[in-house]
DNA sequence: GTCGTCTTTGAAAGCGTTTTCAGAAAACGT
DNA sequence: ACGTTTTCTGAAAACGCTTTCAAAGACGAC
């Protein structure tokens, strides 16, 4: 490998003053800042930034930890942090946490060994405290969690919002039938999501045990399943609510099954708004989860220094995004 | 930050005691073997990865460069890498090349500048002769692309073979109206596709002209708008052969407004068996390409001795996923 | 008891940088 | 011409670790 002592020697300066040209620190005289330069292009000199990052105690790294790379809510998330880190000169390295406690951990010891200057972090299995134990004073970033110990370097999405947002669409759709079909993981999304989503339907006055609800896992076939089972115990209703993107499309493929017209006859929503939802048919109405801004914006919560941060909210709101899945509800049309 | 030399000082040995049994590369006394690791405990020591790249010649990464994040396509790659990256003890760092040379070019450079041990490439817009510059003599895994002279480095996709088969079932089950909906750019995978598609077609005796092609961009909307053009211009197509399955839902969206049944009135073919194929409606019947597997031997590629690592096969072959969205055409039917 | 062998250990060099420190040279003011 | 400041430069220390080297002890054989 050809160092900085190569450049040194080629350019018959100490390698102090390749240092220097090479970080504009200090002004070092025309004749040997151009001698330098022509010696590492001549050698095609590239810095070893294992060193640099040894001394300068700085890596550059930006380590992100997401559950899934192959889930397209995370690829929208690291799609978002990457472009920013790359806008400040960072590095991302990333790791899946595969929702799973050791993993997590063990992804994150990782990153940390490595040194990354920051982390941003979304983690579902571990607990509070153990992440907090894990991060240390390291620097970082929490995605998609409200810890309020650490309320200021939390970015998370208001999903009571966003459920409670998706049940008024629904209702002033004129359904009043609406099933909830959501994940058997007992995770916060989940929970405040579906208490949005009752809190909406209490204001119609239907209460809790009037609302149909089946849960599953969170995947597109639970979400058939889940959607299978809702139909058959409760033939009568007009629309169903999904947890997420996801999960709602395998309940349109149960629905499809059943021959409906959709959404003339039946009536479905998601949560999350990923790439998928686009591709469906009928295309999905849902609700929008800004998750790339998210990640854009951990990115620059890490990388702005602070007085310059213009604060913003830390706690996202949903909007909504209509497609074609929703439909007005005629009485009488099933 | 704590380091070897305040663990050396509380188990009072010296620092090089403490690295042997950090490393285990030679025998230790049990006596002080016992008070090192206790003491790594009580301080929660954390080996510095940066200090160990830099004297080992090592970092333990794997520089990993993609189209862009958020594709499912390159979510599948990742995954598969970051998989078995982990059984080998390595980390994945990712960057994206957005399908611009500028950009690739400086990701590959990014991730030299880091030391990364070994790359896994999937760039477009470099050519050969750049790109084998910029290699250098890096450890690299150029997939998706055959280089002929790096030919035992690289990891490709019989995508002639894909389109071959692609045809050859549509025309099996009884359509010879077919269409094909491609990419306007001119990419080697969109040629080859296109060339097996049309070589199993001249094998029934219909030539290149006969066949309707449209290009577009390679998204969901371009696969819609030459979806549209072709349907207009052909109204005697009983199917349409996409280069990917994210065209073919492009695809679908527009036979959908046009209310015709699927499959029976009208048959849809992908190529990739994305994440999404399972998703569409009706479920995309496709060609697979097993990107995952190739992250995954990528990886093994590397990470494995030459001689421990069974040869096989550069070219990975395409199988067919058969789901809904082809049916047996019965002349009249439309 | 002495010698050779084997095991265990610490000192020190080195990995490729940045940065501090102090000295040399140049520029300046009088 | 002289002292003083300023600019530029190289030597050397430091970053946290691994590994070589040689020395010190332990042990057995004679």
């Amino acid at each position: 490998m050809i160092t900085i002592k190569d450049v040194a020697e080629r350019a018959q300066v100490s390698i102090s003053t390749v240092s220097r040209v090479l970080t504009g620190s200090t002004r070092v005289a025309d004749v040997k800042s151009e001698a330098v330069r022509k010696a590492m292009a001549e050698l095609n000199y590239q810095p070893n930034a294992v060193a640099r990052a040894l001394v300068g105690q700085r890596t550059g790294m930006l380590g992100l930890m997401v559950n899934s790379f192959a889930d397209p809510f995370f690829g929208a998330l690291m799609s978002g942090v990457e472009q920013e880190a790359r806008l400040h000169g960072m590095q991302v390295i990333a790791t899946e946490g595969h929702h799973d406690g050791e993993r997590e951990r063990d992804a994150l010891c990782s990153l940390l060994a490595r040194r990354c200057d920051a982390l941003i972090i979304h983690a579902l299995s571990l607990s509070d405290t153990e992440l907090l134990e894990l991060i240390g004073d390291n620097t970082v970033v929490v995605v998609n969690r409200h810890i309020p110990v650490i309320e200021d370097r939390c970015l998370w999405f208001n999903n009571f919002q966003a459920g409670y947002m998706a049940a008024r669409h629904l209702l002033e759709c004129g359904h009043s039938q609406i099933g909830w079909i959501g994940r058997n993981e007992d995770i916060p999304d989940n929970r405040d999501r579906l208490a949005g989503f009752t809190a909406a339907m209490a204001e119609h006055g239907l209460m809790l045990d009037d609302i149909a609800v089946e849960l599953a896992p969170g995947t597109a076939a639970g979400g058939y399943q889940a959607a299978c089972r809702l139909l058959s115990k409760h033939p009568k209703l007009s629309a169903i609510q999904a947890y997420n993107d996801v999960m709602a499309g395998g309940c349109l493929r149960a629905l499809h099954e059943r021959n409906l017209r959709l959404p003339e006859e039946f009536s479905v929503m998601g949560i999350d708004d990923v790439y998928l939802s686009e591709y469906l048919y009928p295309q999905l109405t849902t609700i929008r989860y800004p998750i790339e801004t998210i990640g854009q914006r951990a990115v620059q919560m890490i990388c702005t220094p602070c007085d310059q941060l213009r604060s913003s909210e830390s706690c996202f709101q949903p909007t909504l995004i209509e497609r074609v899945s929703v439909s007005q509800f005629s009485p009488g049309t099933r």
